[in-house]
DNA sequence: TCCTAAATGATAAGTTTTATCATTTAATAG
DNA sequence: CTATTAAATGATAAAACTTATCATTTAGGA
């Protein structure tokens, strides 16, 4: 019962992720394997992306007002994402803040989760400006 | 130059979120305004929100997965939403976090802002969740 | 009161994602 | 090695949120 089957489609999906040297988003997901798999629909992409991430073989990374991205790096850490290019990063943070949560007033709430965006600009399109500024 | 009229719209979009006991996303601002004023669009509430952001006079509350609030307090703060209703409240976090943020290796970005973003259960919605159980 | 550009209202469209549904297909049973 | 069947797919519509477009209205100064 309760069947999962393997498919092709399943199996792109997980390796567009995991062979990604950055953290791709639906769309660029689509669009590398829609470069071998010309059939394959955005639905699918959405679908197994979803499925992936319920079963814990990829991470969800949400960002403010964009795309979701997807990381094939499992364990809890952070990301920044530019503001100019929308590129996601890994970003080291310690465990400082996981310590400083620990103490906030809740307000009555039960605490979930949370989740902390960094924004900036990266190193490549930090070139760009100063190269644009002369 | 470059005048700024003051119309009833963004007068009335103003004081929705200004007398709001909570902090209201569009939708629900603008089921506010079209009450006592039926001919406003949706446009003019997200346009005047917009406006009113640029200002300073409003605060956006950027949520992961859900359209923004906002805020008629300015100051910089946190907030958390319920994951069953959506509701959005201020919390109480102290400025722990704000320093640990400064001490984190940003890998070649030029950090510009983050977000922290937290989830949980608003007591309305634990007291339901008790009712229904039982 | 007149002028004019800013703002409005109606609506189309963009963006991201999910829902629907007929068709295909993986995996199991025979 | 088929036949079966429900899961998965592909195509597409639609939902959710927001911005763009554009003809019309209007605020505020001349």
């Amino acid at each position: 019962m309760k069947e999962k089957r393997q498919t092709i489609q399943k199996g792109l999906v997980w390796e567009a992720v995991a062979f990604a040297d950055n953290h791709p988003n639906a769309e660029q997901i689509y669009d590398a394997i829609v470069l071998k798999h010309p059939s394959i629909s955005r639905a699918t992409v959405y679908r197994n992306l979803n499925m992936l991430v319920d079963e814990g073989k990829v991470k969800r990374i949400r960002v403010l007002g964009g795309p979701d991205h997807f990381d094939k790096t499992l364990g809890n850490h952070y990301h920044i994402q530019c503001t100019k290019c929308k590129k996601v990063s890994d970003i080291e943070v310690g465990d400082a803040i996981g310590i400083c949560v620990k103490n906030i007033d809740t307000c009555g709430y039960v605490l979930e989760s949370y989740e902390i965006v960094f924004n900036g600009v990266c190193p490549d399109c930090q070139k760009k400006i100063t190269a644009d500024m002369q």
